[in-house]
DNA sequence: TAGATTGTTAATCGATTAACAATC
DNA sequence: TAGATTGTTAATCGATTAACAATC
């Protein structure tokens, strides 16, 4: 068994590939080349291999990769064979929105836990899961062993939750806090600032903008 | 000027060290060295100011970067010092936490145009914003010039909104369904897929666990 | 002047792509 | 067997980091 170090970008596209092929399943298509599957994504199929070589030899030269068998060692790899338990913190607007959210119970992951400051909110029941106060993160997680989080909270007092879910034995924190967090080297953050995205797009536009103008100056 | 060509992850940097101005410059701070602002981030000091190089020289040699100076010339750069309009498509539940999201007027994004498919919603006013048809998507959007839209719908029908907003003239898409689209070359398409990023968590926590037993055995 | 820190070039590192023997 | 496609090694590319002359 050599690991070595896998990238990132590895893992992500790992969990593009498995979309795809569920896709690929429910057509009833049984296998398909990593040119084919590389296309589909404006990829390059030497990369497709490489990806999936990282965690064993799945495909049949000459052939391809049988869909199936594919899209199995997919989950298996990516850990969703089994049902994971995920914590909520923050009840606003964005956070009700991912309560919401579909497909998350679809892909196994469960909120089972939701945490909130809001004294209105505390001590009810949302989607049938009950709403805690902050302070009771660390036994509520601790207790029920969950390792997923989810920060749906403004900046302001952010790092003492997450420091509260890491002691709790949180591994993986998707947060949607704008603002930069310290972890321990073993503990995974996911950051999704929406507002560094806007600004990216800013970029882009003000760009795309002068090329157009100089474009039209040109002909 | 010589602008090569400059990667998209300095471009996500660039609006970090922004936000790390911003507090910088409301605690009083006048300067700060790329040694700094790196420490702040787990960065190299070197990456900063090559970050920073690409668009110009901004710094005192011996001294640092001015806080104030600095902030000024990465939103001229960012593109932030005019308001942009934006348009959400889908009023959903991510649709309406986004809408109601404040983040995004503070940075000078204004929804100023909604559209959604469902008869219920269109014609109303959310936010004092007018619900569309989202068959009126190219008109819409080509009258007000709108350049930045945020795509919060499903995967069923995504593309053909794309086409629309492309056809419309908007050059940034940022975009919650979880699926691929395709875009022109000139367009810069965002995604944001919270179903990739769960599977990389969970992927980590995987890990963990393995690591932790492993440790746990060895000991 | 001495110390500090930039801007930039060169070295390193890591990820992507090309090439090809292995093999279905 | 001939054609196709994998798994893997080698070549390329691009981004990060180190090093250092320029200069405040």
């Amino acid at each position: 068994m050599k690991s070595s170090k896998i990238p990132e970008r590895t893992i992500t596209r790992l969990s593009i590939y498995l979309r795809c092929l569920e896709e690929l399943e429910a057509d009833g298509i049984v296998s398909i080349s990593s040119k084919q599957l590389a296309e589909r994504f404006g990829l390059n199929p030497a990369q497709v291999r490489k990806d999936l070589a990282y965690f064993g030899q799945f495909g049949i030269r000459g052939l391809g990769y049988p869909t199936q068998e594919l899209k199995n060692h997919l989950e298996r790899i990516l850990g969703l064979k089994q049902d994971w338990e995920v914590a909520l913190v923050g009840l606003g607007n964005l956070g009700s929105a991912l309560l919401h959210y579909k497909g998350f119970r679809e892909r196994g992951f469960k909120i089972t836990a939701i945490f909130d400051k809001d004294p209105v909110k505390v001590g009810r029941r949302v989607k049938g899961v009950r709403v805690w106060n902050v302070s009771w993160i660390v036994p509520v997680i601790k207790r029920r062993k969950i390792k997923i989080a989810i920060l749906a909270i403004p900046t302001v007092g952010a790092q003492a939750v997450v420091d509260g879910l890491v002691e709790a034995g949180v591994t993986a924190i998707l947060n949607f806090a704008p603002t930069q967090l310290s972890v321990p080297w073993n503990v995974k953050l996911q950051n999704v600032d929406i507002s560094v995205l806007l600004k990216t797009l800013s970029f882009h536009t003000i760009r795309a903008d002068r090329e157009a103008t100089r474009t039209e100056g040109a002909s």
